[in-house]
DNA sequence: CTCCTCTTTTATAATAATTATCAACCGATA
DNA sequence: TATCGGTTGATAATTATTATAAAAGAGGAG
């Protein structure tokens, strides 16, 4: 997707950012990938319009844009392996701040209203669901990044 | 929590895989944490017990482990950084195996039966919801893991 | 337009998490 | 006990990401 220098300046402005040509560029990148795209991915598809753009800049962009609310992280889960040795059937509450994982057992789903929109051959047999929201303590907290 | 040697040799031989003591005590280590932690954390608590064990060991287990399904990932997503463009109100369908991500608008969630097993203080005011599965593609090839 | 200030970009170094390598070791079996 | 294949431990390598600092660019005042 491309946009007009002006159009873009009108985004970036709204959320308190200067209008580079870099910045617009891996915007663009961004939003035309239909998200769920990794960092890397981006930098590609950028340096197609600017070949000597450092892959830094990528993150420092991506990561500008999810601070400021341009961009949502599709990461939500902490950024190193965790294991969980409960293999009876349990779903997960995730809080999306500090990424602490708790147990739900509850039975919540509406696979009546769910399955019309799951693609063909996609295999939910035993799905497994992870539910996001703030822990109390990040809640309260202003705390921008627990660890 | 603590298991016998025959206990683990039952468990560990049922999986294929042969009972050492570090990988025993790996195991007990990731059960009593009630899942949910990292292998850093694993490896601090196995030290108290096996000083000299080093983190490839235990790195080697958990993922043992893992592929044997005497335990399950909590890392559903790709390890790198995704990032989703579209603001609007949306869950995710995610491919366990491949880390695809595709949107799903549907509204399938029952809050009457989550709401009770909220712990107090979890804030679900705007919920995103991941449903995990195996893709299509990933259903019918035997591939392991596929990147 | 020009200068000034502040932000951004770039290149690169640093860090963190994880995986690979490989020699030494262990335990089951012959 | 000798053998053999899987396991361990020390360490190097790899991958993803962040930090740093100098050079370049953006936006506003004059």
């Amino acid at each position: 997707m491309r946009l007009t220098h002006k159009q873009f300046r009108e985004i970036a402005w709204n959320h308190g950012l200067a209008a580079t040509h870099q910045r617009q560029v891996v915007y663009e990148a961004v939003i035309a990938s239909h998200g769920h795209r990794s960092p890397e991915d981006i930098y590609a598809s950028v340096r197609k319009r600017i070949p000597h753009i450092s892959l830094a800049t990528v993150y420092n962009n991506i990561r500008l844009f999810v601070d400021r609310g341009l961009l949502r992280e599709v990461t939500p889960h902490a950024a190193t392996l965790r294991v969980d040795g409960n293999l009876k059937p349990h779903h997960h509450l995730v809080c999306s701040r500090c990424k602490a994982v708790q147990d739900v057992e509850a039975d919540f789903i509406d696979f009546k209203r769910l399955a019309p929109h799951i693609p063909d051959g996609f295999d939910l047999t035993r799905p497994v669901v992870e539910v996001f929201g703030l822990c109390r303590q990040c809640r309260t907290k202003t705390a921008r990044k627990p660890k």
